[in-house]
This record gives structure tokens, C-alpha cells and sequence, in this order.
RNA sequence: GGAUGGGUUCCCGAGUGGCCAAAGGGGGCAGACUGUAAAUCUGUUGGCACCGCCUUCGAAGGUUCGAAUCCUUCUCCAUCCA
């Protein structure tokens, strides 16, 4: 019998977290934290991290435990959280998975397998210079010769990935897009519930301005010199975050503070748009559109414990 | 009151007689995504009955086979002189 499991995301500042309290509450359950910046210590403000005493009792796990200078990804991200389902069904309780992104997501409940490779830091860095050197198109070209279907699925200017197809091939001796194929194809190994929560886009936008204007005050450029201090630099996959990059660009003088923050609010909006995009695409969510319940939690608590009961029945068709 | 520069598609901004529904950028919208994913990348953006037609470049007239581009008047903005 499957396992059960429910997953809470949506765009940011839709309101996730608070309704995780609630949802985790109503189905005794311990949430998991879905979102790559979060994990990491020191990153409140610009994270939007749920403080301690917000959590209300409720088991939160992945929060608040990397350094910044820790790298994170993906596979990580899997490794973590497979560990904490383990002891969270040994308690008896219920996994929610609350956070937006949606890779990560999906790195559970369809549980890709990731090959269990080392990542050779100095090729990638080899491919990276050849990038650079060469151009993208030479590096694309480069990868036609070895995985002809990944070549044409992945765009030339998208160095990122195009490398990570060449690493790949590099380290198994197989094309990426074969190993993709058959995870494609896999089936949930959970009684998943997944829910989308989601509100009208100019509402979205607004509460997305509203919130970076909050963080400000709140204290962010404070939050992010105190981590430039620290020895943090944009390199690091956690200065990657929304918030703190620009905010350390305006710390580095590239920007005005106000020019910082009005940029900072667009690629807010422009990840929240990317983040929709994923989920529409993924098969079997169930969406919330907040405003077909009156912006009411209870309404929507009440709607999404129908679904979670129905779940299973839902699974066997 | 006078002089000069200027009003271009959602915004900024090129365009100075045909190749202009109009470069480029931004924003918006849409999409991709299987070890950096809050990352990275792509497409599209006047309307339609869409290989063609219609409406648009401050307004109204005019010149011309043909105008966003030339002329006239008006109007608004900016700067300067009074």
C-alpha cells in the first residue's frame, strides 16, 4: 500500500505557510520544507522564513539548517527529505510538503532517481571555460555528437543545461536524455495529494510588491550586509536567492537601492510566473484558486481535507 | 509674448518619403526544465475572416502614385529669452 502524502506549494507570497499550519494541524502531520533557500541559516528576511514561533507546535523540518556557504541542490534536497518522511511515518504522522519549487518537488513524489554520481567539479569547470571561449553553439554542437536527442531538446544559449547533459554523458557513458525518458515515465510511488494554491495574477503581484516592501523594513539590506560580513559572495548557490542578490549588488555599489528593489520586485513577479508554468504541467494537481473560496483558510482547509480523504480513490483510478 | 527642441505602438526609445505594424530595450503573456531550479533558457507581443485586409506614429487639413517621415494651422510638453 502506498504511502500517503500531501504537498502544499504555489507561487510565492501566495500565502503557503500560513495554511500549512493550519492543513498540518487538522491531519496530524509534520511539514517538510520544499524551498531551496530556506534550509539556510541566517537567511530569514529575504527567505520569508517561518520563524519558531509561527510554527505553533507543528514539526517543521528542513528549515533553517544549512550555512549559506553550503551548496544545495536537487539531489540533496531528495536525500534530506527522504530521511525525514522516514521518521515522520514512524511517528505515525503524515509528510506535507509545503514550499515553490517545484523541481523539488517533483524530485519526491515522482521519486526520480538520480544517478548516484560524483560531479566532477573540474570538468564542469572545463566546460564552463570552453563556453566561454568557444560559445554556446560550439558547446551544443559538442553535445549533437554524443546525445543528438538532448541536443535538440535543450537550447544552445542554455549553457546550464547543455553542460549538465555533457556531465552527464561524461560520467555515465549514457545520454541524459534516455536517463530522462524512463524517469519521465514513472508512476508516483505515494498516495499523493497535491495541491496548488493559487490567487489572480494582479493580486499575486500586488502581494508580491507589498511583501519585498515588508521585507525592507523589516530589515533586509541589514540581513544581507550582515552576510556579505560573514564572507558570502554571489557565487554561492545561496546568494542565488531572490533578495539577495540584488540586495548585494546594491551593497557592491552596481545599484541604487531603489533600482535594486524595483528589480528585485520584477524577477519576483517573473519566478512566481515560472513557477505556475511548472505547475500546470505537472500531472495530477489539484488547484486552490483562493478567490473561489472567498480568501477564506477555513473554506479552503475544509475543501482540501475532502480531497485528501479522496485521495485514495483517486490513486487507484 | 518670442525662440528652440520635442510629442512614435503598454512604457522607454530608434526611425526623417516607399524595403514600416514600425529597430532595440523594458514590461506583459506563453513555454521548457530530471544534480546550480528563488537557477538557466526559449517564444510571443495592434486587430482580424492572418500568404491578404483593416486601424496606429499629438489633432485637423494639405502636398505626393505613396507620409510616422514634407507643408499649414492648432494643441500639449521641455528649455531659454522676455
Amino acid at each position: 500500500m502506498k504511502k500517503q502524502l500531501v504537498v502544499l506549494t504555489g507561487p510565492t507570497a501566495v500565502g503557503k505557510t500560513k495554511l500549512s499550519i493550519l492543513l498540518a494541524k487538522a491531519i496530524d502531520g509534520e511539514i517538510i520544507s520544499a524551498d531551496s533557500m530556506q534550509v539556510y541559516k541566517y537567511m530569514d528576511i529575504g527567505s520569508a522564513k517561518i520563524m519558531p514561533e509561527e510554527m505553533e507546535g507543528v514539526p517543521h523540518h528542513l528549515v533553517d539548517v544549512l550555512d549559506p556557504a553550503e551548496e544545495f541542490n536537487v539531489v540533496r534536497f531528495q536525500a534530506m527529505a527522504k530521511q525525514a518522511m522516514e521518521g515522520i511515518y514512524s511517528r505515525g504522522h503524515i509528510p506535507i510538503l509545503v514550499g515553490g519549487t517545484g523541481f523539488y518537488i517533483q524530485a519526491i513524489t515522482q521519486d526520480i532517481d538520480f544517478a548516484e554520481t560524483q560531479v566532477d567539479e573540474t570538468y564542469r569547470r572545463e566546460l564552463e571555460q570552453t563556453a566561454s571561449q568557444k560559445g554556446a553553439a560550439y558547446l551544443h554542437d559538442l553535445l549533437a555528437l554524443i546525445d543528438p536527442d538532448s541536443a535538440k531538446e535543450i537550447h544552445a544559449n542554455n549553457v546550464k543545461r547543455v553542460i549538465r547533459a555533457l556531465e552527464y554523458y561524461h560520467e555515465t557513458g549514457q545520454p541524459i536524455s534516455k536517463h530522462n525518458e524512463t524517469q519521465r515515465s514513472k508512476a508516483s510511488p505515494y498516495d499523493l495529494t497535491y495541491f496548488v494554491l493559487n490567487d489572480k495574477r494582479e493580486f499575486l503581484y500586488e502581494r508580491i510588491n507589498q511583501r519585498i516592501d515588508e521585507m525592507l523594513s523589516a530589515g533586509l539590506v541589514e540581513e544581507v550586509g550582515a552576510l556579505k560580513v560573514r564572507g558570502c559572495t554571489r557565487d554561492m548557490v545561496s546568494m542565488q536567492g531572490l533578495g539577495y542578490k540584488e540586495i548585494l549588488d546594491y551593497l557592491d555599489g552596481v545599484y541604487t537601492l531603489d533600482e535594486a528593489v524595483d528589480i528585485l520586485k520584477r524577477d519576483t513577479r517573473h519566478f512566481a510566473k515560472r513557477q505556475l508554468t511548472w505547475f500546470r504541467r505537472e500531472k495530477q494537481v489539484i488547484w486552490v484558486n483562493k478567490d473561489e473560496f472567498d480568501y477564506d483558510n477555513k473554506k479552503i482547509l475544509e475543501y482540501m481535507m475532502e480531497q485528501i480523504n479522496d485521495s485514495k480513490y483517486r490513486n487507484i483510478l
